[in-house]
RNA sequence: GGCGCCGUGGCCGAGUGGUUAGGCAGAGGCCUGCAAAGCCUCGUACAGCGGUUCGAAUCCGCUCGGCGCCUCCA
């Protein structure tokens, strides 16, 4: 199998015979309600444990939740903790409606602390980092392959708001000094205060994974500056880190970006409650994770009708699918995740067994369960088949637009009849 | 200004040198009491202009258009 790796712009290859994967994904931020965009990385995430899992690597998946944050303190003034822990309670509810089941690991940024500082103590004394006032800082001229990941030219990135307590513009911070209103803070050598972000995923990644492990992963807005941060940090102290880098495109609202400062927002909690799980899964599957993909109405409406298209399959008899189909479709899988390349392949079966086994990866297997109706909807419809059986057309109908109002469609087919939820 | 991505039929979206992608929507047909589902048939697309080649959606160049990042953002 192989992955689009940003470090070296090209694919990279993944260990075979299959070993340990081991998997890191920028989670969110919490403080407030995740969106569509947002669950992208976690959604892929889960599928490509799944995946690699079943090609017979031993994935561990860890997926960070953020909860020390200059927004979380703006958003909340005086209640950040709270907030926090709110946000990541909404967190957790939102993606378990996905139905994909969790990470192996969920670091909390408020639990990382000592290793974060330690980490941090250990870049000073390499001279990787310096202290002022309270605030440590990463000296990036200190770091020769910075820019590496991104491409960006360090000397052509200017800063927006001049820190004259940073010996270079392009110094971060790797820990920050507690000011007045931001009500969290945390002892450290350097006083009150608390880490800076990138800090926080350097440490999380290799407490749970080590120093060296395969795939870090987040969305394309994380490659410059967070990502390059990290890498900057972790390599500085001579660890290897992620091996390869996946950058997932990002979702679109109409014909912007969705952002949460643009307030173009649809929150997971809301899609899930308008087009349900299935539907959704199938609309992020529906381009390439390293595209940029549409969240529009007509998008979602072309995943609610392939999802009832492959309900349709399990309704009718199974058939045996050609020889090769399950190769077809781990070829497209293994080529870079190509998700709208699998589910074509997937798309021509009607062996309900392969078709099954293919939606499990996609946590979809659920569309071959079809409900069964109420007991008085089966009545009306056996009435409807007698009264059809002895010709009487007009009572036929009447008691389909009944079933129609109990929520049903009737089909008919030779001997039987068929119920099926109206969608 | 710097770094990078993309432009495929009504819509979505694979495809990186030669052979049917697939889905959604649509048209016609078979089937049906009428439907639904299913099945069959139908679209000959690749932003534009040059170039390389026996041959290009696919490689190269230019132009046009859209988009992302440049220390808040998945």
């Amino acid at each position: 199998m192989r992955l689009s790796d940003t470090l070296t712009r090209g694919p990279a290859e993944l260990p075979d015979p299959p070993g340990p994967m081991r998997i890191y994904s920028c989670g969110p931020t919490v403080y407030q309600r995740i969106h569509v965009g947002n669950a992208v990385p976690f959604v892929f995430a889960m599928w490509l444990r799944r995946w690699l899992q079943r090609t017979g690597y031993e994935v561990q998946l860890a997926i960070n939740i953020t909860d020390i944050n200059d927004k979380i303190y703006e958003a909340a003034p005086g209640a950040s903790a709270e907030l926090a822990r709110n946000a990541t309670e909404w967190y957790l509810e939102d993606t378990s409606g996905l139905g994909l089941g969790r990470p192996d690991f969920e670091p909390r940024a408020t639990e990382t602390v000592p290793e974060q500082i330690a980490m941090i103590e250990q870049l000073i004394e390499a001279g990787f980092a310096y202290e002022v006032d309270g605030d440590v800082y990463y000296r990036v001229s200190r770091f020769a392959e910075y820019g590496r990941l991104s491409g960006q030219r360090p000397d052509k990135v200017e800063e927006q708001e001049p820190n004259p307590r940073k010996e270079d513009a392009r110094d971060f911070a790797l820990w920050k000094a507690n000011k007045p209103g931001e009500d969290t803070w945390w002892d450290s050598p350097w006083g009150h205060g608390r880490p800076g972000w990138h800090i926080e995923c350097s440490a999380m990644s290799e407490k749970h994974l080590g120093i060296e492990f395969e795939v870090h992963g987040g969305g394309l807005d994380l490659v410059f500056p967070h990502h390059e941060n990290e890498l900057a940090q972790s390599r500085a102290l001579g660890h290897r880190f992620a091996k390869i880098w996946m950058h997932n495109g990002m979702l679109r609202l109409g014909d912007a970006e969705m952002h949460k400062s643009l307030g173009n927002v649809v929150t997971l909690q809301n899609a899930l409650a308008t087009w349900g799980r299935e539907t959704l899964l199938l609309f992020y599957a529906t381009g390439h994770w390293r595209k940029p993909l549409d969240f529009t109405d007509e998008t979602l409406a072309s995943a609610a009708a392939r999802a009832e298209g492959f309900r349709d399959v399990f309704r009718s008899p199974s058939q045996p699918a050609p020889e090769g189909s399950w190769e077809r479709f781990a070829a497209a899988l293994d080529d870079d995740f190509n998700t709208p390349e699998a589910l074509a392949v997937a798309h021509e079966w009607r062996d309900h067994a392969l078709l099954r086994r293919a939606l499990e990866i996609f946590g979809l297997e659920s569309l071959g369960e079809l409900p069964e109706a109420p007991p008085e909807v089966v009545e009306l419809a056996r009435e409807r088949a007698r009264a059809r059986a002895e010709r009487r057309f007009d009572d036929a109908d009447e008691l389909r637009r009944g079933i129609e109002q109990a929520g049903w469609i009737v089909r008919d087919s030779d001997a039987e009849f068929q119920l099926v939820p109206r969608s």
